[in-house]
DNA sequence: ATGAATGCAAAGGTTTTGCACCCCC
DNA sequence: GGGGGTGCAAAACCTTTGCATTCAT
C-alpha cells in the first residue's frame, strides 16, 4: 500500500529541531550528480563553478530537507569564503538543473528543499522532533488523479503534507 | 467520491493572479459571526473593537484565501486608518477565534487564510491563473489514515495541495 | 479607572539586487 | 576577451515589537 518509510533517524531524542539526514552520500553517486550540473550548464550557456559544486556537494552530503536559510548557514561554516546571495542564486540553478527540488513548508513557514529525484513521494513531518519522513500510497495519487479527471484539471504537481507525532514519543521538548 | 468542487469564479479571465471570491457575504451570516468573534472576545477578557470587526468583515466579504500581506492592503484601502500592526495582530485572534485558519502555502510561498469551516477539505490552485478551489475525498482521507497507523504515527493535521490547470485555458498571461 | 488595543515607527529576519571585480569558456 | 559568477553591502519585503495614546468595559 505504502512503501516503506525513509528510515528513521536513529538515536534522535524526540526534541530536537532538524534531524532527517538521509542515507550518507555515495561517493560513487557524487561524480553523477556533478555531471548533470556540469551538462546542465554548458546546455544553458551557464558556467561551471567551486561555488555551485560545493554548495551542491553540501546540500548531497545531508541528503537534502534543508532551507535555504540552513543551507547558508551550513555552507557559511564549511565554505567562508561562499557569501549567502551565491547560495541563494545556487538554489535557483540547482532547482533548474534537476539536483534540488522545491519540497514542502515545514511548520515554521519556510520552503524546504530536497534532493531531485525521479520517484515522487510525499512528506510526514513529525511536530514533536521536525524529523521529516517519506511516504507514497498509489490509492492516494489513484484517487487523486481521479477527481482532477472529473473535474477537468491538468495536474501538474502537488504538495501533500501530514503533520503528526512518531510513535517514539517526545519526552520533553526542549524548553526552548 | 470527491464532493463537488467549490464553484469556479465565474468570467475570471484565466490570467489574474488573485481570484477565488467565495459566494457573496450573506447578510445574515455576518451577524453570527460577529457574535462568535464577541463571544471569543469576552470569553477570553478581550476587547472588542471597530478594527477587529472591520477587518473580519473584509475578509468573510472576500470568502477567505487572502495571504497576511493581501489583507493588509485591501483594510489600506477599504479602512485607511488601520494599521498594518493591527491587522497582522487580527490575524491571530481570528485565528484563534475559530473565524479564520491558516490553510495552504500558495506557490508565492506564503501562507494563505481562509475562512473557518468545520468540514475538512484540501485544495486544489490553478497555476494558470492562481484560482483556488477545494476537494476532499474520503477515499484519499482513509488511505492516509491507514498509512498512519501502519506506521504508527498520530495525526495532528495535514496539507494537501493539488497544482493544476484548470480547463479553462488560459488564453493569454499578463506579460507579467 | 484600568487593562487592552491601536498606530506609528523602529527593529528583525529572510531574500533579492546593484555593482565592482573575478574567472570559466 | 567577454559574458556570466561572486562577494559585499544596500535594498526590499514581510512580520513582529516597543511605546505613547486611545478606547472598551
Amino acid at each position: 500500500m505504502s512503501k516503506p518509510l525513509a528510515k528513521r533517524p536513529r538515536n534522535l531524542p524526540c526534541g530536537r529541531p532538524a534531524p532527517a539526514e538521509h542515507d550518507a552520500p555515495k561517493a560513487a553517486k557524487l561524480e553523477e550528480w556533478q555531471g548533470r550540473l556540469r551538462a546542465y550548464l554548458s546546455g544553458k550557456g551557464l558556467k561551471y563553478s567551486e561555488q555551485r559544486w560545493k554548495i551542491a556537494e553540501l546540500i548531497l552530503s545531508t541528503g537534502g530537507h534543508l532551507d535555504a536559510q540552513g543551507l547558508v548557514e551550513r555552507v557559511k561554516k564549511a565554505h567562508p569564503g561562499i557569501g549567502a546571495a551565491t547560495v541563494y542564486r545556487s538554489i535557483k540553478v540547482l532547482c533548474d538543473a534537476r539536483i534540488l527540488k522545491e519540497s514542502l513548508s515545514d511548520s515554521q513557514r519556510r520552503v524546504i528543499y530536497e534532493l531531485f529525484d525521479d520517484e515522487h513521494h510525499d512528506h510526514i513531518v513529525c511536530t514533536d522532533c521536525g524529523a521529516i519522513f517519506e511516504f507514497h500510497s498509489e490509492k492516494i495519487e489513484a484517487a487523486q488523479n481521479a477527481i482532477l479527471e472529473e473535474q477537468q484539471f491538468t495536474q501538474t504537481k502537488h504538495r501533500h503534507v501530514i503533520y503528526a507525532k512518531c510513535a517514539y514519543k517526545a519526552e520533553k521538548r526542549p524548553s526552548k
